[in-house]
DNA sequence: GTCTATATTCCGATAGAC
DNA sequence: GTCTATCGGAATATAGAC
């Protein structure tokens, strides 16, 4: 099926809150590929926190189908899935959404924010879930408790696909590699 | 002696990227509180990538200092101090400027690009030599390569600063606590 | 050398056309 | 329901006053 105008530009709103940053694009950046005026888009989303809000729900349900077609696998392959998913944000010129969201934080209001709140505590509790059925089935290793082993995976991945743009590929892989290396016993 | 005008915009600019993200302050954000006009701060920066790059150029300095001050530390105390530095960079209600930059890459030019990879480098660089050192002394454990933990503290560390904004505090603690936890024999 | 007045462009948003 | 013409304001930047 088509993409209707409004998935469109929520995915353009998406690519460039990801690659640009939040202030760093215009409704007219968006509107130009559709071929429309940028007064368009303020039709399907009447201000810019809309958008943004609309993205954030968006991941919610990305992650959601995510966390269902890999329910199924073993928690260290739901990790390298993960991970992998990550190489793809980081390959695609992009950032996690999370830091993206979070270094925009104080441009973004309350209604937003409680979207990405809530979508970033599940993908943490997703990981802490995954952190402590991997040890109890002994596939995963790790010495802190769940959630901060979660915290200390996500932090890192998330932070690579920034720090990657800076200092180049290897060190993403380095990232990525030492995680899968540190985390399987 | 008193700051002179040009390193209180740096200060404030500083503050500003760190906080709301490059696109999100203007000129006027630093005029008014030198209470002067915005153009004013043209002269002494023509272009905000002018300023961006003398921000970045700052850093260096700073980490240096950084640097010859923590020299007689023993390994497991400069990181001690280097996660320390993060925390009140979390306190401040700032980001690292390592990831406020990444994420706002593509705004700046390539003479700023420059400046924040070389600034990158060498935190990397002195992280990696910070482990080897450590590990040779038998205070610090890693299987990783030097570089590697380098990346996986420095990753870890500044994303905790962003996640933070997010989902609270604790968080920005069970991270730095964790990192001193695994890497301390 | 330092700052102001001003130009130009672009932004987000509203009102209203079709 | 969908899009365009247009507004008010803010952004970066230049030229020139003091």
């Amino acid at each position: 099926m088509a993409a209707s105008t409004r998935e469109t530009i929520i995915q353009l709103g998406d690519d460039l809150l990801r690659k640009d940053g939040f202030n760093a694009f215009s409704y007219a950046d968006i509107s130009k590929p559709l071929g429309v005026k940028n007064a368009a888009v303020h039709y399907h989303f009447p201000s810019k926190q809309d958008l943004a809000e609309t993205i954030a729900l968006w991941h919610v349900d990305v992650f959601e189908r995510f966390v269902q077609k890999t329910a199924s696998k073993q928690p260290i392959d739901r990790l390298r899935t993960f991970l992998n998913f990550y190489h793809s944000i980081h390959l695609s010129g992009k950032v996690c959404i999370i830091g993206a969201f979070a270094t925009d934080w104080h441009s973004l209001n309350p209604k937003v924010h409680a979207k990405v709140q809530a979508f970033t505590e599940s993908v943490v509790s997703w990981l802490s879930d995954l952190v402590q059925e991997g040890r109890d089935l002994g596939q995963i290793h790790s010495k802190h408790n769940p959630r901060t082993t979660a915290l200390r995976i996500l932090t890192s991945i998330f932070a690579a696909t920034q720090l990657a743009r800076i200092t180049g590929d290897d060190d993403f892989s380095l990232v990525k590699n030492s995680l899968l290396d540190e985390l399987s016993n």
